[in-house]
DNA sequence: CACCGCATCCAAAGCGTTTTGGATAGCTCT
DNA sequence: AGAGCTATCCAAAACGCTTTGGATGCGGTG
């Protein structure tokens, strides 16, 4: 059933349809009630190809994941993020649509989305510090959406983000305020933007107490639990090991409590841990009295803020670029203690 | 740069120009080489709009998650399952559609997906038993791969599953080899129809060694850290409690090896656990020897062959539904050990 | 030499919408 | 009564491609 057949059937021409059904005024209110009737009736949606053809908008919104290798990781905030994502979009008729590219094939990957005209705007994920995908976005001339933030670029385009810094000064204050003064930290790979932003804050939540920040008792690498369990085994092995860390999600957290554990330790007793937690679905800290003490932000409510800013931008003329930078709220949990 | 800018500045048909770039044979060898140098100087690339409305193709697969409720977990193996999908869509110049729903409106977008023209054809993934989508999609008439199988429903279909009966029967197998005779079940929830198989794998095992499958031993739900940690906890606290136990992924068993720890025992040696391991990228249990004794397949894996099998059917007039079992391997790590 | 087959190209007709630019009729005003 | 609105409808163009159904010219054949 298509746009001539059912106009035909009506005995209408298929502007008058198509106007009917687009909700336009130029039509009669009975005939209206006519058309949107048999439209049930016939089950007749408009084809989305076609619609898109003479629209000249695709009403997807693209997502590319790049790898640097095949086995590179899935980043474990994608699903929930895509699903915050997914959640708003659909509710605008838009749909998400996904691609994957190696690393090196990104940029033309984003120029053949653009010249396919196969997306009306995008949402770019973990942006690096400096990052060029926001100068060549720009260029292309695509609306975006930029998860998180990239330091260094003073060009105006929209974001969603933590407020990382804040966030993670925070966490290292409250370890503070427990009595905690040799704090580790189990930070994810600081290439990436929002991971240099929460060595900051933990920085200068150390320096505020005129606490030395030591090298020596931090760590960077990709969010694992295995990763998290290296780090904090070895760094509580030390000579003069840290009673407390601040770690960067709730897989390095799990990871954590494995090697102190390990270490003969009670996990908030005698070692204090502090995590960030993206509020996953599949990993809740979310008990009456959550595992970890945590500074947590939910990434689905960010990929619907995200989702919902693009579609606005899509459909806006030319405003400003929005912008939102997001608190995350601390929970206390059973993973921290005074220091002994 | 649209075909018929680019044809004119060629001074050629958009015709020609049309099937020298689509690979036809009915043009000059010579010609076809000044057109894909055009085509490639002024970056020209086919509307994907366009060319899907003439071809009648949306080169689009599509995926649909329903949630019960908005709070409902996103499935922790999505990740991993939509990059396999995605890579190897990819490949074939298809790109993946995500559209989220709620459970009761799922079959009214499914039909709206297959009457917008939106998409080619539909991967459906965590079939219940005797799952009503199987017959929906048959009836709509959408290409359709199902990720694992639903038990019950006759008519031929094209899966991919994972042989989940088998790899329970050989985990606790394995356990009862070691001694052990009083095995636990966690498994996830067991309307899903890999987790009844699951289960049923690990009941003949236990009755091939003439063992009675114990109902109070066996605990099924969402397969969250938490659940494991609940599930185990409360089953060692029980009178005659198991030395082993079987668990239906690496978050319930992180939740499993919690509860061991706090109950003042070490896994591997007074409590044994095997795990089935999706091999999701965010939770390894890969390294040298595994944290984990664990049945194995990669989730990614699955979703590639998916994404290959789906394009398959798309393209071929009409042949039987393809359908794959995978046999997911065994892998010995430091979660097991011989009875005590 | 007339005819045929082949290689190469093109004009035009879709594909199913939206949108532009009227057309028509009835009504109000002056 | 004629001009000017307004409400309602429609024919046709446009979106940018693919594909059908020829055209054209050339070399080889009988």
């Amino acid at each position: 059933m298509n746009l001539k057949e059912l106009s035909s059937r009506l005995g209408l021409s298929p502007t008058t349809v198509s106007r009917a059904l687009g909700g336009y005024p130029e039509v009669n209110a009975e005939t209206r009630a006519r058309v949107t009737e048999a439209a049930a009736r016939y089950n007749y949606r408009p084809n989305k190809r076609a619609q898109a053809l003479a629209t000249g908008k695709s009403f997807n919104i693209g997502h590319v994941l790049s790898t640097r290798n095949k086995d590179e990781l899935v980043n474990p905030i994608f699903g929930d993020f895509i699903g915050g994502l997914t959640e708003r979009s659909a509710a605008s008729g838009y749909s998400l649509s996904l691609t994957l590219t190696e690393v090196d094939a990104e940029e033309a990957m984003f120029r053949k989305l653009k010249s396919e005209g196969a997306v009306d705007g995008i949402v770019l994920q973990s942006p690096r510090t400096n990052d060029n995908r926001i100068a060549l976005m720009h260029d292309i001339g695509l609306p975006f959406v930029v998860h998180g933030r990239a330091s260094d670029i003073e060009a105006p385009y929209a974001w969603v983000d933590v407020n990382n810094r804040r966030a993670f000064e925070r966490a290292t204050a409250f370890l503070i305020d427990l009595g905690h003064r040799r704090i580790g930290l189990v930070n994810g790979d600081e290439r990436m933007d929002f991971a240099a932003r929460r060595r900051s804050g933990y920085q200068d939540a150390l320096r505020q107490v005129d606490l030395q920040p030591d090298e020596t008792i931090m760590r960077a690498g990709p969010m694992t639990e295995d990763n998290g369990h290296a780090a904090v085994a070895q760094m509580l092995s030390m000579d003069n090991p840290p009673t407390g860390f601040v770690v960067s999600s709730i897989t390095l957290a799990i990871g954590a409590r494995r090697a102190i554990q390990e270490a003969g330790l009670v996990m908030g007793r005698d070692v204090s841990v502090v995590a960030y937690d993206d509020d996953l679905s599949y990993l809740s800290n979310r008990q009456d009295v959550p595992v970890f003490t945590a500074v947590r932000s939910s990434v689905r409510e960010a990929g619907q803020k995200i989702a919902d800013m693009l579609i606005r931008q899509i459909n806006a003329t030319s405003t400003a670029p929005d912008r939102e930078l997001l608190e995350a709220e601390l929970v206390v949990g059973t993973s921290t203690g005074p220091v002994v």
